[in-house]
DNA sequence: CGTTATACATACAACCATGAATGAATGGTG
DNA sequence: CACCATTCATTCATGGTTGTATGTATAACG
């Protein structure tokens, strides 16, 4: 038994890519041992350690696979509210917090990101990717709370960096804190009212803008 | 050399504690070892497992040891502010976000909660820990809005149940994203304006309304 | 003032995960 | 068809951490 069709070898990266997703799901990333992960996929360490190199470059691996489907959400959105940058924004929190929900990868993803790994050592891969996820993040919402203002669908005189700020954290509680109690309530049917309920602060909140 | 006095084991605890937290803090939960805290005081492991039984131990009293200046806050603002739930509510968040930048202890044990240890077996006292702090949070929250309501400092048709899940989210996204990016803005001047802009949501939000 | 429990340091045994080294079997390639 | 690279399994050596057991000096106590 060993040596099989290309495909085959990647179908078994995926197959181990998926069950790190589970075991780390599980067991928190410390504590899952590649032995845990190939079992869980039913081969052993070796075809880990050709695969990956450790067991972060699994975990770098993993993420980077998640991330492909969320980018693909963020085109879709992209094409779809081309004239309207608050309605762009809109839409894009609304989908990101439903894929959230409802692609157990993504979840599974998200919910390691957020409670089951360590951000320590800022050279780390994951360290730096979740930087420039962030850094990202707040260029494109404040880029398009720029272009809201300026086609007036926001307050001129909105502080775009606070509101920014707040706009993003708020997105991202709201799903760290569902992934952490997700039967709490149903983040799937009050997404777009959440999202709403955000936008509003942006619109008629006093506070967010300036002098 | 051993046997020292009551008063100074009970210091010993402690820089057992202020190293845990520094150790922590750089190193994330997972890989620091007792060894390491036990150095780091000055001391070997045989002190440590002297004064709690293994590493989860130093953690959860580590979390029980910063816990106490925060519910010293929560006091101080329930007294100053008896009458006005909006305001306590107000008080509580800015003292509450402020407190986080200032006392390096919360800080760091805020860090370290957020983004240094794993959480995964809910049986874990410290992950219980955790649920029950967000259960608290959101009682509190919720409460303190519906006797504004019934006040009427706050809109009578307010949808209390997802005014309070949205704003907890956004304190708590507030937090952590400024202590994953501590630099990228200064926390303590703009809290009392983030803080004011999560209620004007609440004010003058049209979605947050029912019906 | 003698005894005992305390507050640590030191020493020891056991386990477990890692990474590399090796093996084996077959698919791809000329 | 022969050879080599691929794909995984198996084995081995190593180090590092844990928990405990033991040692020890002294503060607390009667």
């Amino acid at each position: 038994m060993a040596k099989v069709t290309k495909e085959e070898a990647m179908l078994t990266r995926h197959r181990l890519l998926d069950s790190a997703e589970t075991v780390f799901h599980s067991k928190g990333f410390s504590r899952t041992t590649l032995e845990d992960i190939a079992q869980e996929a039913g081969f052993t360490r070796g075809a880990v350690y050709w695969h990956f190199k450790n067991k972060s470059d699994v975990f770098h691996a993993m993420c980077e696979r998640a991330r492909l489907p969320m980018e693909e959400i963020a085109e879709a959105v992209t094409d779809s509210a081309l004239n309207d940058p608050l309605e762009h924004l809109r839409l894009l929190c609304i989908s990101f917090l439903k894929k959230s929900v409802e692609d157990k990868h993504c979840q599974k993803v998200f919910d390691i990101l957020f409670h089951k790994c360590e951000f320590v050592d800022p050279a780390d891969p994951v360290y730096k990717r979740q930087q420039e996820a962030f850094k990202r993040a707040e260029k494109l919402v404040e880029n398009l709370l720029k272009r809201a203002v300026l086609k007036k669908l926001l307050p001129i005189n909105l502080d775009t960096r606070m509101a920014t700020i707040i706009f993003r954290a708020t997105i991202e509680g709201i799903l760290r804190s569902w992934l952490f109690l997700p039967q709490h309530y149903n983040l799937k049917n009050q997404a777009e009212n959440l999202v709403d309920a955000c936008i509003d602060t942006l619109r008629f909140g006093k506070t967010l803008q300036k002098k």
